[in-house]
RNA sequence: GGCUGGGUAGCAAAUUGGUUAUGCAUCGGCCUGCAAAGCCGCAGAGACCGGUUCGAUUCCGGUCCCAGCCUCCA
């Protein structure tokens, strides 16, 4: 039985889809004003494994992630290069898709922009105003109206009380309570804008995703998604929003993964100590930042340096390796064979229960890696046995990777991969490893090792065996 | 100041009231012409102080430290 951390009564609970059989979730996704970060890389990547591990216990899944598309940051990055906003988003919409295609990201099923839900957004804010949840300001701006929503703070656990002793909310003179937020803006001469009831203007930050949510999945769904940052307020104004214009239940399960850190900081756009994904991928691979999210639990930290990336780099060796020269193609049948077979056939089920047992906590991708690590060394154990049992495991090794969306490479093709700095083609390896051969069948093992070091120093390692000479880059 | 979460071996990172986490690094062995890879094994832990318990890294209390949210943020 799966089990979630919802972070609406902080605890994990058994999960329990409003429809048996379906699953409706909702990740906010990004604001496109610039490239996107190792912090949205996470959470691509976090909730792709919660889309896939979902998929793999066969519910069916609409997954939805949204893109906001229109905001303050959005046009003074626009005034700031002299464009159309609409120019500015188009571009970093296309190098949001490029980086999740890069990073193996699974395509949601919905991805909702949110200047394309403004007639959906304008209705839900003429409901929560008819509903005595919304109030037009003076200054023409549409507010929320906090103390009219009694459950506020449920999802951050915090109390009105407790925001007002806090010191670092600034009071705003339009507002008729500090902590009301902006549903609809008043646009200022040469805005971007649209017509509405209250006048030309745009949505405010929250009410897109109360919108798009709402249209693609219903008023009352089973999973919501985003950063821990978004837990307030975004996700607190979502709630209030949309459980003031409709009277129900929002969300049944709220999710957040927690930061990426850089020196045990939260690594952000404000404080600028953000690496992007593409900086990252100049030196590393897609699946090797994807195993490195994946090391650590969603919701703890994730401390990035370049010894991480390395150990990232380490163990998809290790795991490539111990795929390389098997057969997958045809995967053996064990059944009723040797009692070895047997064996194999039930260490095979434990690993997989193991497996399924972390996922199904939680999401435990660390547990769910220690246990591939296990299944690798079972192969690598007893490949000089039986080597239909070693492609039994291997199988097994590659579908489970396949559910953390890792380990689909060809190994001999991830191994000997490009490497980030050029260095000598496949052909003139082939070369020397064909002159060192010929050395050895000699005994001139000083010319055998002279190329083999040589080689070394480019990156490249030679490995003999019974069979021959492989080699891989480092 | 209010509210969360956390402090685990050289590094990273999980689980667990008593039994090997796991990966990398280190050490010993097997294998190898020598290596590498692989396998076997050793070693190494639970911030600090109390309490509960036959027994605590795990539960409870306190102290110290760290991160996050309370403002835009994934």
């Amino acid at each position: 039985m799966l089990q979630i951390y919802n972070s609406l009564n902080r605890t994990k609970e058994p999960f329990k889809p409003i429809t048996p059989g379906k699953v409706g979730l909702y990740v906010c996704g990004m604001t496109v004003y610039d490239y996107c970060h190792l912090g949205h890389a996470r959470v691509m990547i976090v909730f792709d494994i919660v889309y896939r591990y979902l998929k793999n216990l066969g519910y069916k899944v609409t997954y939805v992630r949204n893109i906001t598309d229109i905001d303050d940051k959005i046009i003074k990055r626009a005034n700031k290069l002299g464009e159309p906003f609409t120019m500015v988003t188009e571009r970093f919409i296309q190098a949001l898709h490029e980086d999740s295609r890069t990073l193996g990201i699974l395509t949601p099923d919905q991805e909702p922009k949110a200047t394309e839900y403004i007639p959906q957004i304008l209705d839900m804010i003429q409901s929560l105003i008819q509903r005595g949840h919304a109030y037009v300001a003076a200054n023409g701006d549409v507010c929320y109206s906090v103390p009219s929503f009694p459950k506020y703070g449920q999802l951050s656990g915090k109390s009105l009380e407790d925001l007002k002793v806090g010191h670092r909310v600034e009071p705003d003179a339009t507002k008729k309570y500090p902590f009301d937020f902006v549903l609809w803006k008043a646009a200022k001469p040469e805005e971007p804008a649209w017509d509405s009831p209250w006048g030309a203007g745009r949505p405010g930050w929250h009410i897109e995703c109360s919108a798009m949510s709402t249209h693609c999945l219903g008023n009352h769904f089973d999973i919501h998604g985003g950063g821990a940052d978004l837990q307030f307020p975004h996700h607190e104004n979502e709630i209030a929003q949309s459980e003031g214009a409709y009277g129900n239940t929002f969300v049944n399960v709220w999710m957040h993964n927690g930061f990426v850190q850089i020196d045990s900081e939260k690594m952000s756009k404000s404080l600028g100590n953000f690496f992007t994904i593409r900086e990252i991928l100049e030196h590393y691979r897609p699946e090797e930042i994807r195993y490195f999210v994946l090391t650590s639990h969603y919701r703890s930290p994730l401390n990035y340096s370049n010894s991480q990336l390395e150990n990232a780099k380490a163990a998809l060796t290790r795991f490539y390796t111990a795929l390389r020269g098997l057969d997958l193609t045809q995967v053996p049948n064990l059944d009723n064979q040797t009692q070895l077979a047997d064996t194999t056939n039930r260490v095979i089920e434990d690993f997989r229960t193991r497996f399924h047992s972390a996922m199904a906590d939680d999401f435990n991708t660390p547990i769910a890696l220690a246990v591939l690590f296990d299944v690798a060394r079972e192969l690598n154990r007893i490949r000089n046995i039986d080597l239909n049992q070693a492609r039994a495991l291997g199988s097994e090794l590659k579908q489970l990777g396949s559910i953390l969306g890792l380990l689909q490479d060809d190994p001999e093709a991830y191994l000997q991969g490009t490497a980030i700095t050029n260095n000598l083609t496949d052909a003139k390896i082939l070369e020397l490893i064909d002159q060192r051969t010929t050395a050895r069948k000699t005994k001139n093992w000083a010319e055998a090792d002279r190329i083999r070091d040589m080689l070394k120093n480019q990156g490249i390692v030679l490995e003999d065996n019974a069979d021959g000479t492989s080699w891989r880059r480092l």
